[in-house]
DNA sequence: TTTTGAGTTGTTCGA
DNA sequence: GTCGAACAACTCAAA
């Protein structure tokens, strides 16, 4: 009987046994696999996971391992740089051949080249491959070869052009025998002790694998019809929660594609609705496309004429808009919600942001920064991309006048406040007439609703519309350039 | 090469 | 309360 040596398969941001094509390939080899995690801490930089994250990855590793462990093939965790750990990993195992899935984070490009280049000179066979997007972003291109600027000529295209495959299933037998000494993931202290601050998180979410499948069908089951009308309300769960276990890979975009397009094909009358869900997660696709091509993004603006914008660097207006305390109702849950679960809804996204970037002039930067500490979803190509779009600096940026007015905002997507009363409870009481603006509300209102404005609940930091005729001002002074 | 239609997510103002 | 126009000009992408 021929003996076969072992596969490593390195585990990163694909968490999950189903449609992997790494491991579908490691185990086709017929050896044993050895599974890997490396906590590598050190070649992300500033983009290594934030608190939030680490509570997701702690808890979908531990799902992962408990899978393979079904399978009798242990998980290796190890720590350390990447490019010395993988190839020592390798090296102890005895391994002939090293897979994983591809990621598109400028930092882990090189690195994964580095590492592929050190392996193959080991002679060891290397392969990776696409778990993580539906197509690869130099796949699409315009007609002149250039890399799409535009979302919706890039949505077209995709339609035109990609076919999503197939998700693969899970092997049914993966291999072990040949394992390595493996870390305690507990020892890596990825959750936090005191202060306890992931209760909510604990609430909100399950990772890992089975928690994402329940998640995306319990999505189409309830979700898909009304997902059109309610996507965009906070106040309700109109959409599918899915952004960390993408991020994650507790879930491919491959497996959501095919599900919906199932559920589509099962009942036509989803069919408009399952295209404006599709075309979000294609949202996906283009910011990850945006970071290949322009791999600046996170820390640059987009448009150049932007490196003039005249920024102000106002800590204690960040401070305040960090802890939802900047009297406006609409901002502050969504920043409350955001501390308390790790996430927002993406229309409150949109509103947060606006007001960092429009209201108070803060670099939009910062905002990246905060949702890259505290958001469980937290992508380096989707947080990038979408708070340059937020600033009016990104791909196919809104008009420098477009900015939203939280009150408005508030009324015409939680128009019965109910979003609000849940994470601002010390306005739980105003009629929801006064909710989305309290300093407006007669002093009567606010005094029979248990609100003293200043005390109980801030005034706003900033009036609107003035703040509206100053950022009209400083947009002016990067119109052209 | 030139032309043409279009571009995620809005607000305000005045009739 | 409702409705349409104005708010700029520019770049993108395909014909």
């Amino acid at each position: 009987m021929r003996q076969y040596s072992p596969t490593l398969v390195w585990f990163r941001s694909d968490l999950r046994l189903r449609d992997n094509p790494a491991l579908v390939d490691a185990v086709a080899h017929g050896g044993p696999i050895v599974p890997l995690f490396v906590l590598d801490s050190q070649s992300p930089g500033p983009h290594a996971p934030g608190g939030a994250g680490q509570w997701w990855l702690y808890h979908a590793l531990r799902t992962l391992a408990d899978a393979l462990d079904r399978h009798g093939t242990p998980l290796v965790l190890r720590r350390g740089p990447a490019d010395r750990v993988v190839p020592a990993v390798a090296d102890e195992v005895g391994a002939s051949t090293v897979v994983w899935n591809r990621l598109y984070e400028p930092w882990a490009n090189a690195r994964d080249g580095r590492i592929k280049a050190v392996l193959r000179e080991q002679g060891l066979h290397v392969a990776s491959h696409n778990g993580r997007l539906l197509a690869e972003p130099w796949a699409i291109k315009t007609g002149s070869d250039a890399p799409y600027k535009v979302f919706t000529p890039y949505w077209k295209a995709f339609q035109a052009r990609v076919e999503p495959a197939e998700p693969l299933p899970e092997p049914a037998h993966i291999p072990g025998g040949a394992t390595a000494e493996s870390e305690m993931l507990d020892d890596w202290k990825l959750t936090p002790a005191a202060p306890d601050w992931a209760s909510g998180l604990r609430a909100t979410w399950t990772p890992g694998e089975a928690g994402a499948q329940a998640r995306l069908h319990d999505f189409l089951d309830t979700g898909l019809a009304s997902y059109p009308e309610l996507r965009n309300r906070p106040d309700t769960a109109g959409t599918s929660r899915l952004s960390p276990h993408l991020h994650w890979g507790d879930v491919s975009p491959r497996q959501v594609w095919a599900a919906t397009r199932a559920r589509m094909a099962a009942e036509p009358a989803l069919d408009s609705a399952g295209w404006d869900f599709l075309r979000e997660l294609v949202w996906r696709e283009f910011s990850y496309h945006l970071l290949y091509w322009w791999p600046d993004i996170p820390e640059t603006t987009w448009k150049t004429a932007f490196h003039a914008f005249p920024w102000r660097y106002d800590t204690d207006a960040y401070a305040a808009w960090t802890a939802g305390r900047t009297g406006y109702p609409i901002v502050d849950a969504g920043m409350r919600e955001l501390w308390t679960t790790g996430w927002m809804h993406n229309r409150v996204r949109m509103i947060v942001g606006s007001f960092l970037v429009k209201d108070l002039l803060l670099p939009w930067q910062w905002g990246e920064r905060w949702f890259w500490d505290t958001l469980v979803d937290a992508d380096l190509a989707n947080n990038s991309a979408s708070w340059q779009w937020v600033a009016g600096c990104g791909a196919d940026a809104a008009p420098y006048f477009r900015i939203f007015n939280p009150v408005t905002q508030g009324r015409k997507f939680d128009p019965q406040g109910a979003y609000v009363r849940t994470w601002v409870p010390e306005l739980a009481k105003l009629a929801s007439k006064h909710i989305h603006a309290p300093w407006q509300a007669p002093e009567l209102e606010l005094a029979s609703a248990g609100v003293r404005l200043g005390e109980t609940y801030p005034r706003p930091i900033v009036d609107h519309s003035a703040a509206r005729k100053r950022a009209l001002a400083a947009f002016e002074q990067v119109k052209t350039g």
